[in-house]
DNA sequence: AGCACGCCGACT
DNA sequence: GTCGGCGTGCTC
């Protein structure tokens, strides 16, 4: 080095950078962090980072600020490491974490940690090994009887977690124990961190390049390994699928080691030519997707779709958000692929929303069709590594265009301009536990906003807070009122099951219309649905002599009886048991079951119909990653007659034989305690309905109901939206709902019911007096008062929609419930807010 | 959220 | 004594 850079390099005033960590831990703040000289160049915003945090934790955090400002009150720590050059987060997206923080109150590092696929962060232990300069045989020292258990352990297996030890000598605290091998020099500590991610290889077989370049060589090398003709079969399997000898340059790429296995080639004697160096072995990182092939082909609108596809575009012109209004069956779908090429014909990003339950492979394969490699798919059915090769894609610039589910919205694009989220209305949308307890309909927005892009809202049953907006010109409305191609409107039927029960003409709980109908449809040999919103076989187990009914012994609900496993379960904590044999109350054995789940129906329609296939599909015939397209498939090509589900079978199916859906029980739906159980039944209905009669057949739905007479029937027997809507409207603003108010739903947890509710009163007390009595509901005790041994109390917060500062008073809230956990005794509640609650 | 530390009761 | 439970405070 010269006499002058040497200068330069030291004279240069270097600057002392210092990084706020956004870490994944539940703290309402960054952590302030030195970067060390070597990152300073390198270090940026939405780089991983690792870092100490406490006593014995390594964690991974992101960059969310880089400053020179030393903090005042203590000395920060160094950065352990750095783990991008590259930001994984886009800068753009602190800003939409830190809003979600604020917005959701929650704290940034709950952000965070639902923001990255799990396989971008890293995972750290403490593990313990025998210190290298210790020698336990030569040793002096004295080791009581569980040290040397631990050190006769590290012997064998050489490094031991702290749960290995704590489960090896039977103790559930060893830190002292621990700290005090550490002192006398035997054992070291040390953090494993592990990169989760994997690329996914692939190991390929090539010619070594020096026989692919010279012919020569490679005549001569066939000559002498004729009398070799496993070996030889091997090479003349390779030059089959590489023209070598015509385009050397070929050979680079080589082929799959596998191919030779597959071929039935000898695997040893293609090792003995590797070893050789005739060939060589090698390997790529290659795609967890297949491949497909781009054919961007043009949609055909329909003159109504491109009207309505026109009215889109020029709404955009004026505002950010528009809502497209349109009925099951309109071809929704095909407007949005023409506003997606358009989008991408214009360089900008585009993300596809769609719930959970919607995102079938019906509609990704279709997409796929369209729109080749450019289309990113992410699912919560992917592996962590399939989501980390989304994400980087994105990154990359591989995937313009991503089709997802809620957790889609925190992918990191950096050029958005069109956002559908379609389904608009659904309550999937809503994260409800653990935090952030988003809405990622609602988050779109603020991402919108941030990438100057539009957002597209698509439903059929629009939720009445979008119709609002839409109908006071907040957002742009666009109707879609006609059925694509020849498609009609099913004709409706409500069976009155007072009457009938009356009158004794049930079968079970079916009732005589729905059976014939269903009779009527197999003997067309066409399929049924039959919806029924509650998984399980049974909602409960009733004594018949006592009403004795079984409880989860965790949470304050009667436990949900599956038959085929034989089982009680709670659905709130998985807590399971075995069925009674006997009353726990009074031994009689005269246990039934009360109410109906998919499981009942599926059982009971076997017994009516003997003949037929009936198949159910609920979360619990899902579980599996492809049990859901088997069932789908299954039922395409006709192996099921009978359709048994919950919500899912009300999304997103095109099924061409079916002419009949039946609605089991609607008033079950109606009447759950929650001011959008009208709103939500109407939805659900509506969109069930929807997948009755397709094509040129008129479809039927028979709607079973105890109260024939109740006018939500007619609205969605005439398909009435409009009504429904003015209706829901009314009772909104005559209660203060949404969408005239804004909701905050707090939730006290605590151990002891009594803490709980004490905390609960004193916070409800706190916040009408800080933000006036009219606006705090509550305390009260939620429907499910106990949930995994915590006892719940419930604030509600109303806000009006005018003349509010949200964030202020949002601050009020946080203080005052920091002020109730200050309180002595009441520190072990759990404070948790809900903002917006579904 | 973890985790350590300190204080207290219970048990070999 | 020591172990484990619980309350409390802290994390750059």
């Amino acid at each position: 080095m010269s006499q002058l850079e040497l200068q330069n390099n030291t004279s240069t005033e270097r600057k002392t950078w210092f990084a706020d960590v956004i870490l994944p831990v539940p703290i309402p703040k960054m952590f302030t962090y030195r970067v060390p000289m070597e990152f300073n160049d390198i270090a940026c915003i939405g780089a991983r980072v690792i870092v100490q945090f406490g006593h014995r934790k390594i964690l991974t955090g992101v960059i969310g600020r880089l400053h020179e400002t030393p903090p005042a009150k203590y000395e920060a720590k160094y950065l352990l490491e750095l783990l991008d050059e590259e930001p994984v987060i886009q800068p753009l997206q602190i800003n939409l974490l830190q809003w979600i923080a604020d917005y959701y109150m929650c704290t940034l590092g709950e952000v965070l940690n639902m923001a990255l696929p799990s396989g971008l962060k890293l995972s750290s232990e403490s593990k313990v090994q025998l210190h290298p300069h210790f020698d336990y045989y030569e040793s002096e020292l004295d080791f009581n009887e569980k040290e040397t258990a631990i050190i006769e352990a590290l012997l064998k297996d050489e490094v031991l977690s702290y749960g290995d030890i704590s489960k090896l000598i039977n103790q559930k605290t060893i830190y002292s124990l621990i700290k005090s091998l550490v002192y006398k020099g035997a054992v070291l500590l040390f953090e494993e961190v592990k990169e989760k991610y994997k690329p996914k290889k692939e190991t390929r077989i090539r010619l070594s390049q020096a026989l692919a370049d010279d012919k020569k060589e490679l005549e001569s090398l066939f000559e002498s390994i004729e009398k070799k003709p496993k070996q030889e079969a091997i090479l003349l399997h390779y030059l089959q699928e590489v023209p070598v000898f015509n385009h050397p340059e070929k050979n680079k790429e080589g082929i799959e080691k596998s191919s030779f296995t597959q071929a039935d080639l000898s695997t040893s004697s293609l090792k003995t030519l590797v070893k050789n160096g005739i060939l060589e072995e090698f390997q790529v990182i290659i795609s967890r997707f297949d491949s497909y092939d781009a054919a961007l082909k043009e949609v055909t609108l329909t003159d109504i779709q491109q009207q309505a596809k026109d009215e889109i575009m020029s709404s955009f012109q004026e505002k950010d958000i528009s809502l497209l209004h349109g009925i099951t069956g309109s071809g929704k779908t095909e407007i949005y692929i023409s506003l997606i090429q358009e989008a991408l014909q214009g360089e900008s990003q585009v993300l596809y929303l769609l719930p959970e339950i919607a995102l079938t492979t019906q509609i990704v394969s279709r997409l796929r069709k369209i729109f080749g490699d450019k289309m990113g798919v992410y699912h919560s059915k992917f592996s962590d590594n399939e989501r980390v090769e989304v994400w980087k894609g994105v990154l990359s610039g591989k995937y313009q265009f991503v089709i997802g589910v809620r957790s889609a919205v925190f992918l990191p694009f950096d050029n958005l301009g069109l956002i559908i989220v379609d389904e608009e209305h659904e309550s999937s949308y809503k994260q409800y536990d653990p935090a952030p307890r988003y809405n990622a309909r609602d988050v779109s927005f603020v991402i919108a906003r941030e990438h100057h892009a539009k957002v597209l809202l698509g439903s059929a049953t629009p939720s009445i807070e979008s119709q609002y907006h839409a109908q006071n010109g907040k957002y742009g409305l666009i109707q879609l009122n006609k059925r694509y191609g020849s498609g009609e409107l099913p004709d409706f039927k409500v069976a009155d099951m007072v009457r009938q029960k009356n009158k004794k003409l049930l079968k079970g709980e079916f009732s005589t219309e729905l059976i014939e109908a269903i009779n009527q449809a197999l003997s067309l040999k066409e399929q049924v649905i039959v919806f029924q919103n509650r998984r399980g076989y049974s909602p409960y187990l009733m004594c018949q002599e006592c009403g004795w009914v079984p409880k989860c012994e965790n949470c304050a609900v009667s436990l949900t009886y599956h038959q085929y496993k034989s089982e009680l379960r709670c659905h709130y904590c998985g807590y399971k048991e075995q069925v009674p044999s006997a009353c726990e109350a009074c031994g009689s054995t005269n246990m039934k079951t009360i109410g109906f789940g998919t499981e009942k129906l599926e059982e009971e329609l076997s017994l009516l119909f003997p003949d037929i296939k009936v198949q159910r599909m609920d979360l619990d015939t899902t579980r599996k990653k492809n049990s859901y397209d088997t069932i789908i498939k299954d039922f395409e090509n006709g192996n099921i007659d009978i359709l048994v589900g919950t919500q899912m079978v009300s999304k997103g199916l095109d099924f061409d034989n079916v002419n009949l859906v039946g609605i089991f029980d609607i008033d079950r739906m109606l009447h759950f305690p929650d001011f959008r159980s009208y709103e939500r039944t109407f939805q659900l209905s509506t969109q069930v309905s929807g997948r009755a009669g397709r094509r040129e057949k008129k479809g039927k739905v028979i709607i079973q109901s105890r109260d024939t007479e109740q006018p939500i029937l007619s609205q969605i027997i005439t398909h009435n939206y409009n009504a429904f809507y003015k209706n829901e409207l009314a009772e909104r603003s005559l209660y203060g709902y949404p969408p005239f108010t804004r909701l905050i739903n707090v939730v006290i947890k605590n151990k002891e019911a009594q803490l709980a509710k004490t905390a609960a009163i004193k916070l409800a007390n706190l916040l009408k007096e800080q933000l006036g009595a009219q606006r705090v509901l509550g305390p009260e005790e939620p429907l499910i008062s106990r949930i995994r041994n915590e006892y719940l109390m419930e604030v509600v917060i109303k806000l009006e929609r005018s003349k509010i500062n949200l964030t202020k008073v949002k601050n009020i809230i946080q203080e005052m419930a920091l002020e109730v956990l200050q309180e002595k005794g009441l520190k072990t509640s759990r404070i948790i807010f809900d903002v917006d609650p579904y």
